[in-house]
DNA sequence: CAAAGTTCCTGCGAGC
DNA sequence: TGCTCGCAGGAACTTT
């Protein structure tokens, strides 16, 4: 699902299309995201181009011309589909598998099957045309759609200068990627925090951009327990240890990973339409509940409930 | 059904 | 002891 590696993918995906053009067209098809849409938002738009197209935790940012910053999120089941005027005319929806979460024309003149790889989610297959959320018609060719069955996502606009005071953005933590999220920073987040380490890494302030499918995946690469305090990956007066440097690299290495191959693909698992996902094949434990661990220290990979979300662990390697 | 991410609310515990 | 504050955990939102 959209967690920092399928973002990043998307953010890769729209830049040829968004980064540098011009809105040259707005539509707001259905204005009812979790947010309404701002009734001068197609206004906004029109005539601004795109100077950069960033992405803060799960945030995809674009900045423009007007001193604005779009914000956009994919919530849990958002996606957007890159499509240029030259492969795809715009006017008769394309029969073909939609490109969905955005590698932009180039995955999808390379690859056969697109839909398989991108690092998004949903293909709705039979729900597009007027049922997406938002249209952007780009000065590059592009026509880029927004869309979002389940409506958790949203687009914002914000004035550059007052980002930081921007409350969704501004509680953010570290960037897990960046040079801020080191063992240091990380035992001084989780100090003195009653909770555990799993529900620790799924707080956007303590580290920005996780969720629960490489919260599972990095606890199990660093060999740590979910159900382990978050007070515990630091010793006293919030000093790390061997674990947290552990945890910290399994982090990094997991969503640099994730990000290499385009993010995971994760669709409703009881649909039959489509192939799976891309690096859910690389998952190694979620979702994989009853399965021999990969490990090879011949535990059974478990799935526990933590705070209303599934936890998938090896018991045996995980301590 | 349960799944995804975020916000909001409640309840409990710690601290004064 | 009694109150307040903050944190932790759960519900809600939505759709298939």
């Amino acid at each position: 699902m959209p967690e920092l590696p399928e973002v990043e993918t998307v953010r890769r995906g729209l830049q040829p299309a968004m980064e540098g053009a011009r809105f040259t067209h707005v539509e707001a098809r259905r204005p009812d995201l979790r947010f309404p849409l701002p009734k001068d938002f197609v206004k906004r738009l029109e005539g601004q181009t795109v100077t950069g197209l960033g992405r803060r935790a799960k945030y995809l940012m674009a900045d423009l011309s007007s001193g604005e910053v779009l914000i956009m999120h994919l919530g849990m089941s958002g996606s957007f589909h890159v499509s240029f005027d030259n492969e795809h005319p715009a006017k008769a929806p394309d029969p073909a598998p939609p490109l969905r979460g955005g590698r932009g024309a180039q995955a999808s003149r390379r690859e056969e099957n697109s839909e398989t790889l991108i690092g998004d989610f949903h293909y709705a297959r039979g729900k597009l045309g007027g049922h997406d959320h938002v249209v952007f018609r780009m000065s590059s060719g592009a026509t880029v759609t927004f869309n979002d069955p389940r409506r958790f996502g949203f687009m914002k606009l914000v004035e550059r200068r007052k980002l930081d005071a921007e409350p969704m953005i501004a509680s953010l933590g570290p960037e897990p990627l960046g040079n801020a999220f080191d063992a240091a920073a990380l035992a001084a987040a989780c100090n003195g925090k009653k909770t555990s380490i799993k529900a620790a890494l799924l707080d956007q302030q303590i580290v920005a951009g996780l969720g629960n499918i490489y919260v599972c995946e990095a606890l199990f690469r660093a060999g740590i327990s979910p159900k382990r305090m978050a007070s515990a990956v630091a010793t006293r007066k919030g000093e790390p240890n061997e674990r947290t440097e552990k945890l910290v690299a399994a982090i990094r290495d997991v969503l640099q990973d994730a990000i290499r191959q385009g993010g995971s693909s994760l669709r409703d698992h009881r649909r039959t339409d489509g192939e799976l996902g891309y690096f859910q094949h690389h998952f190694r434990v979620y979702d994989r509940e009853g399965e021999p661990c990969p490990g090879r220290c011949g535990g059974t990979i478990k799935r526990i409930v933590q705070s209303g979300r599934s936890t998938f662990y090896c018991p045996k390697c995980q301590k």
